[in-house]
DNA sequence: CTCACTGCAAAGTGTTTGCAACGTT
DNA sequence: AACGTTGCAAACACTTTGCAGTGAG
């Protein structure tokens, strides 16, 4: 779990207690809480911790580019540890979120972004919002 | 310009000037504009239209399908009356959206969403961040 | 005439900020 | 010891709501 306060060193960011439970709480979840979600989840273990300070950290770290900030239509946005491209499938009943690993080859779009409209791409994602298998199973 | 008025009617909505307003303001315009950008754009022509007007007419609107709304991780939301589906190039230094309407094929992803994870796609978003053609020609 | 819509102000929700105390480096 | 970080409360920005009055159907 030293390979944490690593990345956090690495960036310049103190490895204080609440910062490295965020942290570590955001790496071993597939769940992509909301700021309240990963509040919720520590305040048992860190009963002191402020929201304040949750909304902090995930701002430096996602600053740091430790972990993904992103919104899918909802009131709140999301947080994500896990860095390498993958795109997310949500729910429209449950509201959960799933991972896609699959890779999609967008090579040929950007190109074609890049020679039509002068539009250099930097990164991109995908979302995909349909029933997941649980919820269609239920819906039966 | 009946044609607004159809759809809004089509959906058992009351045909108001304020309605027709906004919503042919979006169907007129491809900025993608925020609830602001819509009431600012209006506002010398309804003096007396409100802010919350604004907000209960895109909700109005969104409900009945007739526009999208969305968020590019943002503070506020866009709308967008162009139904087709199409994906967003958002400009990181200017903050303009551009449209791509050229046709990406994901069935064979939306095929694989299905058979590995049991999830039924119902819609999808796609979003490319980057540098605008005009933004890159200032930069140098 | 009815009921959906408007406009205003007030409330709500998620997020950010100011600042003194604290704790990592 | 210095300076980034924390925790609290207050401020903020965007959005929603309650309600009386209005106007489209």
């Amino acid at each position: 779990m030293n390979k944490l306060a690593e990345n956090l060193k690495a960036n310049k960011l103190k490895v204080t207690p609440q910062r490295l439970a965020i942290y570590s709480y955001l790496a071993n979840t597939n769940e992509h809480p909301t700021v309240e979600t990963i509040y919720n989840s520590l305040k048992d273990d860190y009963p002191a911790m402020s929201l304040a300070t949750v909304y902090k950290t995930v701002a430096s770290l996602r600053d740091s580019h430790l972990i993904k900030e992103f919104n899918l239509g909802e009131d709140s946005n999301r947080y994500d540890a896990h860095m390498e491209n993958h795109c997310h499938l949500l729910c429209t009943k449950c509201h959960r979120v799933f991972d896609y690993y699959g890779d999609i080859d967008l090579k040929h779009v950007m190109y074609e972004l890049k020679s039509t409209f002068g539009f250099d791409t930097e990164s991109f994602d995908m979302n995909f919002y349909g029933i997941c298998e649980e919820c269609s199973r239920e819906q039966s």
